[in-house]
Order: structure tokens, then C-alpha cells, then sequence
DNA sequence: GTTCTAACA
DNA sequence: TGTTAGCA
């Protein structure tokens, strides 16, 4: 099929076509003689997904990103589509989330001028502050699209890193033996990465998905454990129905989202759970802002300033809040503090 | 008539 | 991305 062709089929100008290829998101195969594009099925599909994902709002940057590479796209058809339609609902669901906070931005501006006729000068910084950390949030979240390199060193990292990993194994084992999983049940991970902590639901014979932003992550998982279900996904698109498990675990994953965003995070995550459904979040955390500032504090006198780095680069939770949240929606709480940051907190609905 | 590259909008 | 030019 020639470029004329293609591009009728698919509603878009040849232009369009040629500029993808060069930014490399595809590379069609080009006749000896002419130097005429020639397109096969398999990158008609190619091209179909990628005007999706620009409609979805996707930049032609993160495409390239988070399509596979073409050359090492052999996977089966289905396997694709879903990967594509999870990859799409992610993005579709973070403009929703954007949208809503834009829309609460306006609520307050509306609310603002009620009472006071004069425009007042701070609620229109609080508008344009808005929408300038709204962008910001967009641009981290691509950032940490490319979570992928990670992925091969990942399980390196983690057993040398005694700092941010430390008490690594204990925490996973404990999260573990907190849940309890019964047989037949079936849990979910989130923000697997190579899939430890699921590993220890798979040992005891549970049926485990996992979720994970990160592609090469997944794969890697998928070569560790082949019986686990892996998605694509993340706190705040987690790529299931309502109701599917049993359980949710996430180990080192949450502080990787915002503080705002977390509070969603807790919702979408009670989507995916059954009624009853527990949840075990295990991660480094602050029991309470006092305690942030003071680690802080000690870390400046011991003049480590990558440890302080690193912690002001993430969302630490504060265990405190995180409870609270719980036990005001309905759950018995249950928490440990393993070492100076890492806690596991571990929630079971009233009955 | 179609497609290609390059350059500019 | 659209448009246009100059080719094959």
C-alpha cells in the first residue's frame, strides 16, 4: 500500500505520515527504484495506534517512548491491543483528572467572586499557580514514563541499597504474612516492578496481577514469574473493573505520586477491590510532619544531602494521614515502622 | 498523476 | 503539520 492510500484509509495527510517517520515512530520499507513508501498490514496498525494515542493527548515524544520499538515488535496481536487500550486509558484518565481539578479551580474562583466584587488579586495567582502545577504534574508523569531503564538493575539496586531498600526482604515477608492470603483468593500489585512482593503471594500458591508503569519492568516480571498477570498501569488508572480482588498490596511504590493525588489513589484503589477487600501499603514514610522536618533536620547535621535529595524528590506519605484516612472510611488500621522510614500499614474493612 | 525531499510557514 | 517548489 502506497502513502496516498494509507492515508485516506486512515484520515490523515500524507504529511502526517512522513512526519512520524521521522521522528522515528515508524519506518516503512522503501521501494529500490523510487524510494516510494510501501506500508504492510502490521504498520497500518502501527499507525492507527499512534493517531490514537495523539488524540488521546499523548505528545509524539512519549509515543516514541512507550511504543515498542519496531523491530522487536513480534508480540501477539491481542497482547498488543490490550497493552495499547490500558496505555490509552491511563492517559484518558490523568486529562480526567486534570480536567476535574481544573474544573474545582474555577468552583473556587466562582465561589471567590460571590462574596468579593473585586477581582481579588491572590485568587487569580491561585488560578495561574493552578494550572501551572497542573502542567508540572503532566510533565513529571511522563517523566516517569521512562521508568524503563531501571528495569534490568532494578533487583541489583535493591538488595545494595541499604539506604531507601533498607529491610527490604522483612518488609515484604511481613506484608505478606499480614494479609494472610486464603486459597482462591486473588491479589493485586501495584507498582510491581519485578515482582517481589508478588512473589511472596505466588510462593503460597495465590493468584497474583500486577500493575506497573513501566513496560520493561513488566517484561522482566513476566520472564520471573510467568504465571502472574501483568497490566500497564498505575496508582491512578489501576487497568481493572470494579470489585476483582481480594486484596491489594504496593511495596516502594506510593511515594511516586503526589500527596493530592494519593487521596484518588485510595479511591481507585477501593474500586478494584471487592467489598470486603484489604489493603497493605508498605513503603518508606513520616509518621507526621514533625518527623519529617526533624529527619531532615538530623540529615543536615550529618551534612548527608543526597538522603535529603532524595527525600524531597518524592511524595513520602505520612503514616498518621494515611490512617486517619482509613479508619475514617470505614477500616480497622494496623502499622508497623520497620526502621526510621519504612512502614507498612495495613487497613480491613469494617464488617 | 503520484511520490520524494527540502524549506518555509 | 500544512504548503509549496522542483524532480523523477
Amino acid at each position: 500500500m502506497k502513502i496516498k492510500e494509507l492515508a485516506a484509509k486512515l484520515n490523515i495527510s500524507p504529511r502526517a505520515i512522513r512526519f512520524y517517520e521521522q521522528k522515528g515512530l515508524i519506518s516503512p520499507h522503501k521501494q529500490e527504484h523510487n524510494l516510494y513508501r510501501t506500508f504492510t498490514e502490521k504498520e497500518v496498525w502501527r499507525l492507527q495506534t499512534i493517531i490514537s494515542l495523539r488524540e488521546a493527548g499523548m505528545t509524539i515524544e512519549d509515543i516514541k517512548a512507550a511504543l515498542p520499538q519496531a523491530d522487536e515488535e513480534d508480540q501477539e496481536d491481542t497482547e498488543q491491543l490490550q497493552y495499547y487500550l490500558e496505555m490509552q486509558r491511563s492517559i484518558i484518565f490523568s486529562q480526567w483528572l486534570e480536567l476535574k481539578q481544573i474544573i474545582e479551580t474555577t468552583d473556587t474562583m466562582i465561589d471567590l467572586l460571590k462574596h468579593q466584587p473585586t477581582l481579588p488579586l491572590d485568587g487569580i495567582f491561585l488560578l495561574a499557580e493552578g494550572s501551572k502545577r497542573l502542567r508540572e504534574t503532566r510533565k513529571n508523569w511522563s517523566d516517569k514514563w521512562n521508568f524503563d531503564h531501571q528495569a534490568q538493575t532494578h533487583d541489583n539496586n535493591v538488595t545494595n541499597n541499604d539506604r531507601e531498600y533498607k529491610d527490604y526482604e522483612k518488609a515484604l515477608q511481613l506484608t505478606a504474612d499480614w494479609v494472610a492470603p486464603k486459597a482462591g483468593e486473588r491479589g493485586l500489585d501495584i507498582g510491581t516492578g519485578t515482582g517481589n512482593l508478588a512473589a511472596k503471594f505466588l510462593d503460597k500458591g495465590i493468584s497474583m496481577a500486577g500493575i506497573d508503569q513501566s513496560k520493561e519492568m513488566l517484561k522482566h516480571c513476566g520472564r520471573k514469574h510467568p504465571q502472574m498477570e501483568l497490566k500497564l498501569g498505575n496508582f491512578l488508572a489501576i487497568p481493572y473493573l470494579d470489585g476483582q480482588f481480594d486484596f491489594l498490596v504496593t511495596s516502594f511504590a506510593l511515594h511516586h505520586i503526589s500527596d493530592e493525588q494519593k487521596v484518588l489513589a485510595l479511591s481507585e484503589m477501593r474500586r478494584v477491590l471487592k467489598p470486603h477487600g484489604r489493603i497493605c501499603i508498605t513503603d518508606l514514610m513520616f509518621v507526621n510532619e514533625a518527623h519529617k522536618e526533624q529527619y531532615i533536620a538530623d540529615l543536615e547535621q550529618l551534612g548527608k544531602n543526597d538522603d535529603i535529595q532524595m527525600i524531597q524528590n518524592e511524595y513520602y506519605a505520612m503514616s498518621s494521614l494515611l490512617l486517619n484516612w482509613f479508619e475514617e472510611n470505614g477500616y480497622i488500621t494496623k502499622h508497623r515502622q520497620l526502621n526510621e522510614l519504612l512502614t507498612i500499614v495495613y487497613a480491613v474493612p469494617i464488617r
